[in-house]
DNA sequence: ATAATAATATTAACATTGTTAATCTAATTA
DNA sequence: TAATTAGATTAACAATGTTAATATTATTAT
């Protein structure tokens, strides 16, 4: 009977994506299991034949969003453009998603999902955004702007850069706006690549 | 009538010290109203006699366990050591502190408390972290391992990175173990402050 | 010192929440 | 068609933050 596997997979999507739409209507903080019964067209307790509990749930929710972040970001590239450059414009592209979708950064950075189930973990194979920096940076390092040995560093760095100021706008912790933080993260990576070789 | 004052400020204080008990013993997810009235003597709703609700109450804890957070990172100055290793030390301890203390980065960092209080932010005058690492990077400067230019942008690429290796590290968006991480900080730090003169 | 008043603390109550157990309904099998 | 199973629903629980009504204590005025 595999004819089961479907049509519990067809029921959990129904979840799954009544979740989503919560999540981008009202924020994370206003998914609740009601809720997603009532939208799903189901009672409530159903969920909990499908998924563990809510937690569970928004796991799943988790990998199906990061598809969206993926597309607005590989959007931006541009075979035209210089390498360091391109850099520059995905990390801010990057910047941009989350400051503007903050409830996927709560999701996919902070709040408290548990073990990931291995089912999504094996599925997950998509690009992600750490992989595209760092075929840019290898790109960078056959121009010569920095050095092979670099490249880990470097990776790290950015993506802390991007990560950190995202955390602190996006909770607050320090009051500078979007234009003056873009502009941080430009000046950041061209310290760093420019730097990089010497 | 100043009494009354001073009355309101130590009724304040139990529930805040009876708020920070149960902070450090459960965690953030502890904290209860009910806990709280209970613990500081008092029933309940008490609590809303002092506090607007309970996240203004967490705010009030925020500010006074700065302090300990402050001191944990203090004993590690050194007025012998060469600075750009005690910078690399300091961040160490910054981030272990916080290793050890996950709740504490909650509450700092990451928690949604709204706007700070007037009356907290006036009495904050301590000398911060960030502080600390500019005095430090000045340090740097004088003994020619950075360029004077640079001190605004190795300060914030070094808080970066702690900062955003915390936020991986407490909440398991990685799995790299706490020293292999130590080390990835000593690096990063000897890298930027090493190739910052040239 | 006692009565009136104001300040403060407590209890009761409400609406929500996640989750589970008991019950009902629809589908499958014998 | 009857028996069984799977699935969905309702009812219920305990915990939560918060508010309104009530009780208590402290302050003030007579």
């Amino acid at each position: 009977m595999d004819n089961k596997k479907i049509q519990r997979e067809r029921m959990k999507k129904y979840f799954i994506d009544a979740a989503k739409e919560i999540i981008k209507e009202e924020g994370i903080k206003g998914l609740t299991a009601r809720k997603v019964g009532e939208r799903a067209g189901y009672s409530y307790a159903t969920i909990y034949n499908y998924f563990e509990d809510l937690t569970a749930l928004m796991t799943y929710c988790v990998f199906d969003l990061l598809e969206d972040c993926f597309k607005y970001m590989m959007a931006f590239e541009n075979e035209g453009v210089d390498c360091k450059e391109q850099i520059i414009i995905n990390s801010c592209a990057y910047f941009k998603y989350f400051a503007e979708n903050p409830d996927m950064f709560q999701l996919i950075f902070l709040e408290d999902l548990g073990e990931y189930p291995k089912e999504l973990i094996e599925n997950n194979t998509g690009p992600s955004v750490a992989h595209f920096l760092r075929v840019k940076l290898e790109e960078c390092v056959e121009q010569d702007l920095i050095l092979k040995d670099d490249i880990e560093v470097l990776q790290d760095l950015i993506g802390s850069s991007v990560h950190s100021k995202l955390l602190f706008y996006l909770k607050r912790r320090d009051h500078e706006d979007l234009d003056n933080i873009l502009n941080k993260i430009r000046n950041e990576i061209d310290f760093l690549i420019s730097k990089g070789k010497n």
